[in-house]
DNA sequence: GATCTGCCTTGATGCAGATCAATAGAAGAA
DNA sequence: TTCTTCTATTGATCTGCATCAAGGCAGATC
């Protein structure tokens, strides 16, 4: 029995590997493999706890395993910014780069896969498709971020709710049924009105009020403060502002 | 003499050359230079020329020798946001990708350094250093999009502008006199002040009010609508509203 | 010269979202 | 139970920037 099988086996779509998962498996090579997984580790983090401080010394680099992290700026009078929300099987750290370059914080229960930093980066220099596997992650975040910065300049605080809104739910519905865009999405959101508000460039009043407006107008449904439905998802996007027919980019 | 001196000589600094180029051309290899030389052209475009649309079809990457282009995302009502200023040595396009996913726009004259698509995919399946190079390239430009979202998230008006002009005086100042920190700075401002509203989220009016009260509360001086002077680098630095000492990541 | 056009400035006014403030529910602790 | 704490909602008011509008200036064209 090969190792590539047993590690395939134990850990269903590879997501604590950075380098190959999902669609990318089939690149694994299994000694390469066996070096990645001598150099890893775990760690876990409760809700809430902060994973590194912007500027502290990070000495790993790590992807999420389960859970949801957050990437924030901080400027000195206290106002903040979310810049990433980390998902599983996203990367964290940058090789080459020993300080943190924002508050990393677990906004879920979070388990992350680490790689300490020197090791990983021998073996980057050493196996070729691993930084080709890092660009296309960070080409994927580099888009991200360049659609939040449009969400962040010109839309306004319904459009940046519903987008956020869209963004959720379309994760969760891919996540749990991918053929079934037909009926209502139901989820919990994983981020308070603050940590909305952090994420939109927002006051958590304005979003609070703008979810209430979302509900008022039955573009959502509240059930308790966290659970939200979709009942028609096309009435969601019809809100958010973007074209109804983007992201087709091959 | 060898081909690499020879293409050393003929573009200083390699400011054509996406892949090795500045501090990274001790890297560089003759055959692979040779290869990169095989299949690159150049491309010119006038102040004010598109040079593509989001969606189009794009067959080549490019890197920008001379000149500044900008990268803007447009929503259906015509809002504007501009989400990338790419200077000289910058990267377009995406491996992978066959369609542009923003407006690509010339603002001032132009040139660029083309290699088509499929022989650069092709080049960098064989060659490991040009992932590992294009992966920090854009782990830099991940950053700076994250630093502009605090910007568009977070700050007032007259800190966007001081932002923005800090960002174009620092780098002038980097390329003319690396150690002339002292004395005034002058520059020319590369952009309108539409574009500037478009980079910043604002509209050109508010643009426009901000750098009159910057020049009435002597942070800057304007000698015609571009040509802007500094007196103080760092008392318009204190109107960034950014970590007087930011910026320190190893 | 006159006129046009692109770019910029400045003023008057309006409004979306921030700010300040009060209240409420839910979960946990004493 | 009651108190505390955390999170969320809602109201009243304020303000920074957008919007609408009217020139101004410099370079191009005739």
């Amino acid at each position: 029995m090969s190792v590539h099988r047993d590690i395939r086996a134990s850990n269903q779509d590879c997501g604590d590997c950075p380098i190959r998962h999902r669609a990318v498996c089939a690149r694994c090579e299994e000694d390469e493999l066996i070096q990645l997984e001598q150099i890893k580790y775990y760690r876990s983090y409760q809700a809430g706890q902060t994973v590194i401080w912007s500027g502290d010394k990070m000495d790993f680099v790590a992807s999420v395993v389960t859970g949801i992290a957050t990437l924030t700026q901080t400027m000195e009078d206290g106002r903040r910014q979310m810049v990433g929300l980390l998902l599983p099987s996203d990367f964290v750290g940058r090789p080459g780069r020993s300080a943190a370059a924002y508050d990393v914080t677990a906004t879920t229960d979070l388990v992350m896969c680490c790689f300490r930093r020197k090791p990983f980066e021998e073996l980057m220099a050493s196996t070729p498709h691993i930084a080709q596997r890092l660009l296309e992650m960070t080409l994927d975040e580099l888009d991200a971020a360049r659609e939040w910065m449009l969400l962040l300049g010109r839309k306004t605080a319904r459009e940046k709710i519903a987008s956020l809104l869209a963004i959720i739910a379309r994760r969760d519905a891919s996540l749990k049924e991918p053929r079934a865009n037909a009926g209502a999405i139901t989820f919990d959101l994983p981020l308070t009105r603050e940590e909305m508000a952090d994420y939109l460039g927002l006051t958590l009043e304005t979003v609070s009020r703008q979810m209430s407006a979302l509900k008022r107008d039955g573009i959502i449904t509240l059930d308790g403060k966290r659970q939200v439905t979709i009942p028609v998802l096309d009435a969601l996007m019809e809100e958010t502002g973007d074209d109804s027919d983007g992201g087709f980019l091959v």
